[in-house]
DNA sequence: GATATTTGACCGGA
DNA sequence: TCCGGTCAAATATC
């Protein structure tokens, strides 16, 4: 039964994506180019999934009494960017704004979930502000049972204004305290494009280090990736793609400066120490990044640096 | 004064 | 009942 609906959501989320691709298909520019291809990797991830449950269910029929692993695919599927959103879920964010205060009282069970590790090593320092593109303000902070640091908790700055209901929630890895691990949680329903550092790729495998390097660069020269285009973004697979393949900052300096606020961010973060430039970029529009943090570099973990979903599942 | 962060209290799912 | 997630008042910063 619930199988059946999954692998009906999951083709419809193929039939929506390319759409989706059909529309970026008009969109002559190198930004859309990147999408395309993620909306190409996002499509043949959604069929790949709806193949698993088939093969799955024939499985399940020949032997009904054999018990499954956990279903692996759920599994991936909470450590990956939002591919289980569904078109169900617009709906579900409306009775999120319909119902946020309670809805938000409750243990947020979101289903658009995806996690990803951020190693930051002390060394090098490299500057600039390096966020998801978003602004955050953090609500909470929390011991966690178990765990050595205390987890922080963040919404978008834009929850007020526009209702936007994503949050995220970021914790020191207990194992290796320069790993950061952030759970990011709903879709930006908000439209502040000034917050948005284009993020239009996502390759987790081979494109990551390129991807953000892009990005960095493309910070450092002042541009800004129009994003207009990018109004997928609000829809239910929207999340997909504004999922951060950029690492941000903000968690790190509540988490070690706490009081240094210059408007300027200045940190290091490279997948290569000697790949990532340094970066000076003035980011008003993102105070929570609008630090200097104490830590001096900032590097991808390419080993533990995952949606853990690859290729997204 | 406006905005962001901190932190103790509360709520509710597991 | 426990504990993760959120609220909201107090506090800090700009």
């Amino acid at each position: 039964m619930g199988d059946s609906k999954s692998l009906i959501h999951e083709l419809l989320q193929g039939l929506e994506l390319t759409r989706q691709l059909q529309l970026y298909l008009n969109v002559p520019s190198s930004s859309s180019n990147e999408t395309r291809e993620l909306l190409i990797q996002q499509i043949i991830t959604t069929f790949e999934k709806a193949l698993q449950m088939v093969n799955r269910k024939g499985h399940v029929a020949e032997s009904s009494q054999q018990q499954q692993p956990a279903r692996t695919v759920g599994i991936r599927m909470l450590d990956s960017p939002p591919l289980s959103c569904s078109p169900k879920s617009e709906d579900s964010d409306r009775d999120f704004q319909d119902h946020h205060r309670n809805a938000f009282k409750k243990r947020n069970t979101m289903p658009i979930r995806w996690t990803k590790k951020i190693r930051v090593t002390p060394g090098v320092r490299v500057e600039g502000p390096l966020d998801d593109g978003y602004s955050w303000r953090k609500y909470g902070q929390k011991e966690i049972l178990g765990a050595l640091h205390p987890r922080g908790y963040y919404r978008c700055s834009h929850r007020n204004v526009e209702g936007c209901l994503a949050t995220k929630q970021v914790q020191r890895s207990d194992e290796d305290s320069t790993v950061f691990e952030i759970t990011y949680r709903g879709n930006h329903t908000c439209t502040m494009e000034s917050n948005v550092v284009a993020l239009p790729t996502l390759n987790p495998n081979e494109n990551q280090e390129t991807n953000v390097n892009t990005n960095l660069q493309s910070m450092r020269t002042g541009l800004r990736v129009q994003t207009e285009n990018l109004d997928f973004l609000d829809q239910p697979f929207g999340s997909i793609f504004s999922s951060p393949a950029v690492l941000e900052s903000s968690f790190v300096e509540n988490f070690n400066s706490p009081s240094a606020n210059s408007g300027i961010s200045q940190f290091s973060m490279s997948p290569n120490s000697s790949v990532f430039p340094n970066i000076t970029t003035s980011v008003a529009n993102t105070p929570t990044t609008s630090l200097e943090f104490p830590i001096d570099q900032f590097e991808f973990d390419r080993h533990n640096f995952t949606f853990d979903n690859s290729p997204f599942f």
